[in-house]
DNA sequence: CCTACCGATCGGTAGG
DNA sequence: CCTACCGATCGGTAGG
């Protein structure tokens, strides 16, 4: 017992938000199945054992990799408080979170390949993915209803069906732009497609 | 070469087709990495060394499963010699691959699974994604050019970024297609993508 | 956090 | 010199 701080675990949680981000490099790099635990120990600079020491599974430091994405991304792009129109502010955070995705190709590339190995059904992160997307469609569903009543959707848009578009789009795009960064600006082409669905004077920021 | 002639190697392509069919399946459930020579060949019903009397290394497996997708996606939507108007059947054509596709989860799997994997400049098939997905764009970008200069597409649409967002638009569907084959209609979401993107009288098929 | 281990399995190659 | 495999085993590494 190390007596620095007084009975906290300031030390071994610094620790394991060190190797949750070592890990969403990792798995992010390799895809989980392919990542090894040993991998990861010798990039956090300890021993494999001292890896299994703070998360005794593989699919235990998946899981806190998941959880942490979930936790940062709420806080990277906040929803302002102040917004006068909330349907509109909640497709601007779709942009901004593209926006920032092209400077974290970390988490990008997590995404990328963890969405994709997780379509077989015994991958374990095969029902995160699967609630994730679901709520994503409703989410965003519900908000281009409420705009599509206000008259702010194009005559004939199915707010559900551009809500699945808008989501694909999304994740087609970082395919692209983790093979060629250079050659795809995701902000740009997603902003794009969601003001063509507008009607004046609706405008995205 | 037919399976008659004398002297031939009927058998061992017929050995080496199969193969390459259940390697298919097998790299798109667990990608190229994780997925082992020991599986494909248990799947096969032959042994390991006799998977590799065929293929000698796991990398030239992929790049015959790569390099037999090539072959049949262009047999299984063929581009209809009579059509009046090549630009806009090239784009048709993608929705036909789109609604083939809906029909064949292994190859959508597939490349879902080997396309976010080789955002990896290590692996084996980055080089390929990435000519792959560049001459995508550069084909899709010259029918558009070709469709703008004539009228047929909205005032202002900037060919090349509807290239990316197409395909785009096609892999994302595919992400969650996997996930939820009966929540998804990928071809029905590009279709309509597409139409927004044509003026009268210009409707796809 | 480490050393010391386990049952099993990895991609690839030997000779027959 | 060709094909289509087999059982056994190489040196290393997997997750726990």
């Amino acid at each position: 017992m190390t007596s620095q701080q007084r009975g906290g675990y300031a030390k071994g949680d610094a620790r394991r938000e060190a190797i949750v981000e070592v890990a969403t490099e990792v798995f992010g790099t390799l895809g989980f199945r392919s990542a090894t635990m040993l991998q990861i120990a010798a990039a956090c600079g300890i021993s494999r054992t001292g890896l299994l020491h703070h998360f005794p599974t593989k699919e235990s430091l998946l899981e806190a990799v998941l959880a942490q994405r979930d936790r940062t991304s709420a806080l990277v792009v906040p929803l302002p408080s102040d917004v006068a129109d909330p349907d509109l502010a909640a497709i601007e955070r779709l942009i901004a979170l593209a926006r920032h995705n092209a400077s974290s190709p970390e988490i990008v590339n997590l995404f990328s390949v963890l969405s994709a190995e997780a379509g077989d059904p015994e991958h374990p992160a095969h029902a995160y993915f699967l609630e994730r997307y679901a709520a994503a469609r409703a989410e965003l569903a519900a908000a281009l209803t409420r705009l599509a009543a206000r008259g702010a959707l194009v005559a004939g848009t199915d707010p559900r069906a551009l809500a699945i578009e808008i989501i694909a789009l999304m994740d087609g795009l970082q395919v692209q732009w983790v093979l060629a960064p250079d050659s795809i600006d995701m902000a740009a082409v997603l902003r794009h497609r969601i003001q063509a669905a507008l009607l004046p004077p609706y405008v995205l920021r």
